[in-house]
DNA sequence: CGAATTTGACCAGCGC
DNA sequence: GCGCTGGTCAAATTCG
């Protein structure tokens, strides 16, 4: 089973969560909101790999008229505003074209992940993994988690196997019983001591704890928008792998990433770069400048990412947003204004000595 | 200096 | 009831 886990990290790519947990597809595909579908954009121009190719994001539409009005001051102060103006835009024209087709390649991508989502919790579905608990074990539900093979099925619903520990917890807090709980694990640095994983959210430490099972310490957050977000989760390393750390969510955020706030109000230099899920063996580990877009949306509402996963990446409401995103990231960044300013130069400079 | 983290103490559930 | 255990609290400490 990790070995088809492992498959599925390495075909999803750009997602560095893999997803264990073994429960129905529903409750896979409220995950989906979880998985990081962000473009990692290397601003550095020698990059060249298939997977930038086909991840390149489009260049940003949205700025055209700016820009074109920029071109077209800078064509009226040179005397050739016709030449330039009609040049521009056919570049603009050209690039739209290339915007296009690699949307539609984004498209494709993200389209193949989910449907290899869905056979992956297809397969579980037809496979459950009966894990037969120790018998002297007195918390089931440590032994449970503290397993890396933690891929349980119990009629379908995690929420009955996993929160074996939710039931030990003190009934104090009002949250739903059926609160959702579910597993991630993440491939850090063996070598990497903390007990970090980077899923979006801002948490807040408040207990570690070292546990009977597991000699590696058991890390407890809570969501920084405690109380108003009852979300928790517990970070732990695997057992059988000190290098996959193995974090239990319970509970769903009432509010959108902090991360995707600060993008939507326009506070997003460099946004998501410490709080995104990236990989620590990433390919962006490249020295320059990345640019890590956000695409996962807020969770509005509950169990509707069936319907809402097309339009993340169809609905042009959708893609209006990454357009927005892009081109605020772009347009904010000093390097690439800089870099346009000299393409531009250039090549009117080109255009008039020719 | 305020926020975040650490860590020992405390609480509650469970098995004997 | 007692001991073991996981989970949480909160004072102390560290960090930016």
């Amino acid at each position: 089973m990790l070995d088809l886990l492992c498959q599925f990290e390495t075909l999803s790519k750009s997602s560095n969560l893999v997803w264990v947990n073994s429960i129905s597809s529903k409750a896979i595909m409220d995950y989906s909101s979880y998985v990081d579908t962000s473009l990692d954009l290397n601003c550095k121009p020698n990059y060249s790999r298939d997977l930038y190719d086909a991840a390149l994001p489009p260049p940003p539409p949205p700025p055209k008229k700016e820009l074109e009005s920029k071109f077209i001051d800078f064509g009226m102060k040179l005397g050739a505003k016709q030449e330039n103006t009609s040049a521009l835009v056919e570049e603009l024209n050209r690039v739209s074209a290339e915007n296009k087709k690699l949307t539609e390649m984004l498209t494709m991508m993200c389209e193949n992940y989910n449907s290899l989502r869905n056979q992956l919790a297809e397969y579980m579905n037809k496979n459950p993994v009966e894990k037969e608990l120790s018998p002297s074990k007195k918390r089931k539900s440590e032994s449970s988690n503290n397993n890396s093979n933690n891929i349980i099925t119990t009629n379908g619903n995690s929420e009955s196997s996993s929160t074996d520990e939710e039931s030990c917890k003190k009934p104090r807090e009002e949250e739903p019983i059926k609160a959702k709980v579910w597993k991630t694990c993440v491939r850090t640095e063996a070598t990497d001591t903390s007990l970090i994983v980077k899923d979006g959210y801002q948490w807040r430490k408040y207990g570690q704890k070292v546990t009977r099972d597991n000699p590696s310490p058991r890390a407890y957050f809570k969501c920084s928008f405690a109380p108003s977000c009852p979300v928790k989760k517990k970070v732990q390393r695997s057992v059988d792998d000190q290098s996959i750390l193995v974090a239990t969510y319970e509970g769903e955020h009432n509010h959108p990433q902090p991360s995707q706030m600060e993008a939507t109000s326009g506070q997003n230099r460099g946004m998501a770069l410490s709080s995104v899920p990236c990989s620590t063996n990433s390919i962006s580990s490249s020295v320059g400048p990345n640019i890590t877009l956000d695409f996962t949306k807020p969770k509005s509402g509950n169990d509707n990412t069936k319907s809402a996963k097309p339009a993340r990446t169809e609905s042009p409401d959708v893609r209006k947003f990454l357009v927005d995103q892009m081109a605020s990231s772009l347009t904010k960044d000093p390097n690439f204004t800089a870099a346009l300013a000299a393409a531009i130069s250039g090549r009117i400079y080109q255009q008039k000595s020719s």
